[in-house]
Parts: C-alpha cells; structure tokens; sequence
DNA sequence: AGTTTATATTTAGTGATTGTTATATGTCTA
DNA sequence: TAGACATATAACAATCACTAAATATAAACT
C-alpha cells in the first residue's frame, strides 16, 4: 500500500497545541526521542507518539531509528506553505495599519 | 454571559479548508452576506453560518447588520500571530536551503 | 396583513481527534 | 539468556467538529 493519501494537511498539524509545543522542543533541540519528549508533557508516550506520526505525514518531522530508540528531527520546510498562504493576506493587515496611521496623522 | 473563554484559537480556525476559502472570498469581496457566501460552497447555509461563528471568534471576521441581512468581513489583523509564529522557524528552512547551496557548490 | 427572504438557533447524528491501557516487537545490558 | 528499556500498534472510550433539518425571529415586498 502506497502513502497516498496524506489524512492530515499542516494546516490541521499545527493547530494542535501539543503538535506545536513539539515542534518547538525539537527546533531546539535538534534531535530528541520519544521518551524525551513525552517527559515535557504530561499526556503518555502514545499520545506523543500518535501526535509524532501526524507530524510526520506531513513532514514536519523526520526520524531514524538508533538502536532502541527513535530519534525525532524538526523539518521545518513544509511551514512554507503557510507562510505563502499568510503573505497574500499580508497587504490586508497592512492597509489597515496604513488606514490606521492616516486617520492618526489628521 | 461574558465572551470570556473563545473556544477555538487561530490555528484551528485557519485549519479548515472551507473557512480558508470563506477567508479568501472575504478578501476578494470586501463584504459578503451568509447567502452569498453559501452560494460559493456545497454545504448548507447552517454550516457556513457556524463556520463564520468560528471565524469571528477568533475577530478573523467582522460583521454588521443591514437590514435582513448580516454582512460579513475580513479582518486579517489576527493572522499577524501566525506569521510571528512562523518568523521563529524561517531559519530553520534558509538553514537547509543554505546547506543545500553549499552541497551543491562542491 | 400576509408572504417571502435572510439569518440565527436548537437538536441531533456521524465521524474524527485525543487520549487511555494492554499487548507485541525489538534492543541494550548485566 | 534474562531483564529492563524504547517504541509501536491495537482496542477502546470520551470528547469535539462538521453538517443537516427543523424551528424561530425579524425585515422587506405586494
């Protein structure tokens, strides 16, 4: 069976708190395993494990299997696309601070 | 009853496709009534109504009444945290492009 | 006034998400 | 090899998200 059909999008990957608190522990920490990580929450190893494999649909993170364990690496470049959807609403936020700044100079 | 406890945060509310879509329709549009909104989608006036409920709890939308009708618009200004979100992990992705350009330059 | 139009609210059902415990598989170490 | 350790997977329960249908309210039109 083929990995077709990706259940999760980033947009779902990320809205979770968990997912993101994550994400963040492995921006800094390089490289963690699961039992590592399970230490900073106070849910169980599968929960945190089951929030992992969402984030590696998407490919958010990448692991490798080293020995007993299971080193979990932060992949940051699927973020892009929601940078690109954020930047075209950029210009809305903008006119309003623009709008904002010409109402004050009066 | 105080709106003190928004249910849903701004990750969630850009999580779904259809409020993305309601997102960039509002952009486009200016201001848009439920009806016309729902015009735009398969599902039921009730469900795009609920979604617009979400999206205003996070103040993603903005609406009035004019008469029979409610009109809806787009306040970007709350995608402003996502961005600073995401501004934390961009040099996680230049790192790799970076890594890439210096690969391949050998 | 009565009908149509626009929307909101209530109720309810299905399916997805999040978490648990229990079980299985594989790896290191004494 | 026996144990302890690390993780994965399966089975299950609770909660939440999404949608539809029915009902209610209020404004506009004839």
């Amino acid at each position: 069976m083929n990995k077709t059909h990706p259940k999760h999008d980033i947009y779902v990957a990320i809205a979770d708190p968990t997912r993101r608190k994550i994400i963040r522990l492995l921006a800094d920490a390089d490289e963690l395993p699961l039992h590592e990580l399970t230490a900073q929450f106070q849910i169980g190893r599968t929960a945190v494990s089951k929030h992992l494999a969402i984030l590696k649909e998407t490919d958010l993170v990448i692991n490798r299997k080293l020995g007993r364990e299971t080193r979990y690496r932060l992949n940051a470049a699927p973020l892009q696309e929601v940078k690109d959807w954020l930047s075209f609403y950029e210009k809305f936020w903008n006119e309003r601070a623009t709008l904002l700044k010409k109402i004050l100079e009066e």
